[in-house]
RNA sequence: GGAGGAGUGGCCGAGUGGUUGAAGGCGCUGCUCUCGAAAAGCAGUAUGCGGGAAACCGUAUCGCGAGUUCGAAUCUCGCCUCCUCCGCCA
């Protein structure tokens, strides 16, 4: 959530952004209960102030009936108050939690997805000699990949996932921990992207929990909207969309030294996702399931370091796409699709020749300290201590990278050649 | 799933109704001593919220929430987490 005080100070320029990102927020009714709820907490506080005034003077001894009787009616008094206290605070607290983060200043503005900006394009879609196919075309027929049968078992949007396109998957999970797990790697990142100020501190390689508390889950501010998400109703266990949402609240209610930061995990995981009023989009293949495996990072900065590590994520991300060769675009995400809790974000499209179009392989967001408010997540500065900062971006979803390496690197006869950087990770072969 | 035990500051740990926001120790910071370091001595050392230009004042926090009481770290109830033993299990 956003910090009262910043509200406090600037009210038009909040209602404008929250507005810009889409949102209608009523900042005048809530600045209103905010000054309400504190003109009663002064007066809360002052009446404990007197009891507890009077437990001090009657320590040691028994209290004489006068000074009973006084506990007694500022006991009554304190109560009426409190109650009085409890419906403007909730009130107060959902109106706040209602106020989106801010957008970043160079955020685009715009009122849907058709004003993100492409702000980069990369490498040279492949030509073919043929028609090019679809992924699903391809791995069917190959029987790589099975629809009919998943249907059969788990309902629409699962897949059975066969063969060699699996150690595909874990060739591609292998080599990104290979390289984010290498500083030097990291280094010559930072420099061929013309980073400056960014540390090139490995990430930790994680294998989180794929459940979340609903206490946890609210606290990282509904990452994933609730009709998005599945949830164990028994258990009171929210099924992870992705490993940003149970790597995020890790460091819950803690404060940690600034020289631990940037604190960086990269999270291996299945994510789950209900997929709710997709209805008849994106049903062929396996763009858009309701299980996939993710490899996702999160990073935990300074205030100062937090849209740095942004644009190192980025970065990253770019480069294993180089690696990989295949031809993408970044786009720039404008307010209204950047999400409730974003300071800004990126995502980045790969080439698909085989739908004739660009879509969606990763996302980069920048949380600034929007997330760390409401997971109480701190750490020591020298000028006091303050919210971290919160980075989360795509490795690999490896689904849809699958996908792109499939329908770029297709032969004429069917088969997928293997980018050349996986091929270590495939004992040499180079087709499937 | 059954039976027991435990959760106190950055860490260890004392504390079962009233000078306890919390003893003592460790750690950390500053000073003294020293050529310097170590040792020793002295002093300081949690966070949120409200008010204030600030100094500072008030308030809350002893796993979390509710309750009892004039007064709760301490008593009662619910929940969470961890540990030990038994059972089950990849």
């Amino acid at each position: 959530m956003l910090d009262i005080r910043f509200i406090r100070e600037n009210p038009n320029l909040v209602e404008e952004k929250s507005a810009q990102k889409g949102y209608k927020v009523d900042i005048k009714h809530l600045l209103d209960i905010d000054e309400k709820r504190r003109e009663l907490l002064a007066e809360i506080e002052s009446i404990r102030a007197r009891r507890n005034d009077l437990a001090t003077r009657t320590k040691g001894g028994k209290p004489t009936e006068q000074e009973i009787i006084e506990g007694k009616a500022l006991r009554d008094k304190l109560s009426q108050l409190e109650r009085e206290m409890d419906p403007l605070q909730l009130d107060f607290d959902s109106h706040l939690k209602a106020v989106p983060n801010m957008p970043a200043d160079d955020v685009p503005v715009g009122g849907s997805e058709a004003d993100n900006v492409v702000s980069k394009e990369w490498g040279e879609k492949p030509q073919f000699d043929f028609e090019p196919k679809t992924h699903w075309e391809i791995a069917e027929s190959r029987n790589l990949i099975d629809k009919q049968r998943a249907a059969k078992v788990a309902g629409s949007r699962f897949a059975y996932i066969f063969g060699d396109l699996v150690k595909l998957q874990f060739a591609l999970i292998q080599f990104a921990l290979d390289i984010l797990t290498n500083e030097e790697t990291l280094k010559k990142i930072i420099q061929d992207f013309e980073l400056e100020n960014v540390s090139p501190k490995p990430f930790m390689p994680t294998l989180p929990p794929a459940m979340a508390k609903t206490s946890v889950y609210e606290a990282t501010g509904r990452l994933n909207k609730e009709e998005q998400t599945y949830k164990l109703e028994d258990d009171d266990l929210w099924l992870n969309a992705s490993a940003e949402h149970t790597l995020a609240p890790m460091f819950m209610g803690e404060v940690l030294n600034a020289n631990d930061l940037p604190g960086r995990y990269v999270g291996y995981t299945t994510a789950f996702r209900r997929e709710a009023g997709t209805y008849g989009k994106d049903t062929e293949g396996i763009l858009r399931l309701h299980q996939f495996d993710k490899l996702e990072m999160e990073s935990f900065s300074l205030p100062e370091d937090g849209m740095n590590e942004h644009l190192f994520m980025i970065a990253i991300q770019e480069y294993f796409m180089r690696q990989l060769g295949i031809p993408y675009h970044v786009l720039n995400k404008c307010t209204a699709d950047i999400g409730f809790p974003n300071a800004r974000g990126v995502d980045i499209e790969a080439w698909m020749p085989g739908q004739n179009t660009y879509r969606e392989t990763h996302t980069a967001d920048f949380i600034s300290d929007f997330q760390a408010e409401g997971t109480k997540t701190r750490v020591k500065t020298d000028n006091g201590t303050v919210f971290v900062h919160n980075n989360d971006a795509t490795v690999f979803a490896a689904g849809r990278t699958l996908i792109a390496i499939i329908e770029n690197y297709q032969t004429k006869d069917g088969k997928i050649d293997i980018p050349k950087v996986l091929q270590p990770y495939m004992r040499g072969q180079t087709s499937i």
